[in-house]
RNA sequence: GUGACUGUAGCUCAGUUGGUUAGAGCGCUGGUUUGUGGUACCGGAGGCCGGGGGUUCAAAUCCCCUCAGUCACCCCA
């Protein structure tokens, strides 16, 4: 018979990968929870509304790699493609700004894009917003709790801060234009890739990786001479503010985010390597968005990571596991006196117990063995006779007994 | 969506210019007389050669289609 397999591009996820991820999840979950992020869990089926009017018809998400369908009530639904848009949603649903304004997330997204190295049709992420008045303490302080996570997670070293400002709504719209215009002078050299850029959104140009494009972006116009002073003024506070903090970053002033409803402060943290999917965490201030939702004029400012380009990164990071030892008789009559044990027994410590039935004493001791058993337990019928049972270690291959009502204190205590 | 490479046992891979019953290592499993693992020896199970079509007396091998994986582009976490 054929095997079934997964649906392209999603995986089952079992084995180290999971531990990796649950390693991941572990420690984001008790930062935001340390510095007061609350969490909340928002349905991965949504209305397709939700992206559509947020995200931006132009995006390459809502136009081509959402996963919708009408369901069997006619309604238009999407498997959600990303956090934010889904959580500023959620706030205005429940009008959660008024008591919290911190908010943490993970779950899976859905992309329906080919498949690649740090790319899946269902990945997950980890995702935090800070939602509230526009401020760049806010951004700040996001990017302190981005700081800590990659720390903790141990890849900090090996990203780069990137770190520009797209400018509030006016800033933006009138650099736009002035981009636009000096592409069109241009568009005779531009690749034909960006041609079409150019027209759906021309801040895209800026990150092309084509090398026709690269002579033409260095001297476009610098975003920085666009600001008003609204704008200049909150990028060079969150400037000063990372400098006293003393986190490192590099200006980047061709770095732009693909959705809509970005403005002011973008930032990614990319790996140095030279794969192709190097960003690992970003994410970037959203003034608008709450309200397009139909909420209060709130700002907002929040980050996501890819939990399995983390991963990538992580390499060999093994996690220890607990000692497992392994509990099994010589004669199988007395295997139902083992089941008796493991039945009563209470475990406080971190530790695991198998239990092994197939194969004769020697198997049932290479096998321990192979599963890599710290030791084993080892009920005989002589001992048995005695309510003891055998206690053999494997590095040391030293044996000892233990009398049965014993064997509760052994595993929580002196193992 | 575009392009390149790759699909043979649970895993890693051999398989000659098309030619008997498709192989190896690891893993799994049984044994090497009684109750002691890691390292030895002997057996066993396990394959629609990714799927479909075509060429041929004959296809894992050649051709076409398709599906999937890997990597890159587009784009993004």
């Amino acid at each position: 018979m054929q095997k079934i397999r997964t649906v392209r591009g999603t995986k089952d996820l079992y084995g180290v990968e999971i531990l990796s991820h649950n390693n991941v999840l572990d420690k984001f979950c008790k930062l935001c929870k340390f510095y007061n992020y609350n969490q909340i869990c928002t349905p991965i089926l949504e209305h397709s509304e939700v992206f559509t009017k947020s995200l931006g018809i132009s995006s390459d998400i809502v136009s081509k790699e959402m996963y919708n369908f009408i369901d069997q009530g006619n309604e238009s639904l999407v498997l959600r493609p990303e956090g934010t848009a889904a959580l500023a949603r959620a706030i205005v649903a429940n009008s959660l700004h008024q008591e919290n304004n911190k908010f943490f997330y993970f779950g899976p997204m859905f992309r329906r894009e080919r498949p690649q190295s740090g790319r899946l049709r269902q990945f997950h992420q980890v995702g935090v917003e800070y939602v509230g008045k526009t401020n760049y303490l806010y951004d700040l302080e996001v990017i302190i709790l981005a700081e800590k996570f990659l720390g903790e997670i141990g890849i900090r070293d090996k990203l780069v801060l990137e770190i520009n400002t797209l400018g509030n709504e006016q800033s933006r719209s009138s650099y736009n234009k002035a981009l636009k215009e000096f592409l069109i002078n241009n568009s005779t050299k531009l690749s034909e890739a960006s041609k079409k850029r150019l027209q759906k959104n021309p801040l895209r140009v800026l990150d092309s990786k084509e090398s026709e494009d690269q002579e033409i972006i260095i001297k476009s116009p610098d975003i920085k001479n666009y600001l008003d002073p609204e704008s200049k003024n909150f990028f060079e506070s969150l400037i000063k503010g990372l400098d006293k903090l003393k986190i490192k970053y590099k200006l980047n002033r061709f770095l732009v985010r693909g959705l809509d409803y970005y403005n002011h402060t973008a930032f990614e943290y990319k790996t140095s390597e030279i794969k192709s999917q190097n960003t690992v965490l970003a994410g970037g201030r959203y003034d608008g968005l709450i309200k397009s939702f139909g909420g209060d004029d709130l700002g907002g400012v929040g980050w996501a990571a890819g939990v399995e380009r983390l991963v990538l990164n992580l390499l060999n990071l093994k996690n220890k596991e607990d000692r497992m030892v392994c509990i099994f008789s010589t004669n199988e009559n007395l295997d139902i006196e083992i089941l008796k044990i493991l039945n009563d027994i209470k475990i406080k410590k971190k530790i695991q117990i198998s239990f092994l039935i197939t194969g004769n004493l020697k198997k049932k001791l290479s096998k321990a063995n192979k599963i890599g058993a710290y030791g084993c337990l080892i009920f005989g019928e002589d001992e048995w006779k005695k309510n003891q049972i055998i206690w053999k270690e494997f590095k040391t291959g030293n044996q000892k007994l233990i009398a049965l009502n014993e064997i509760e204190n052994f595993l929580n205590k002196d193992l």
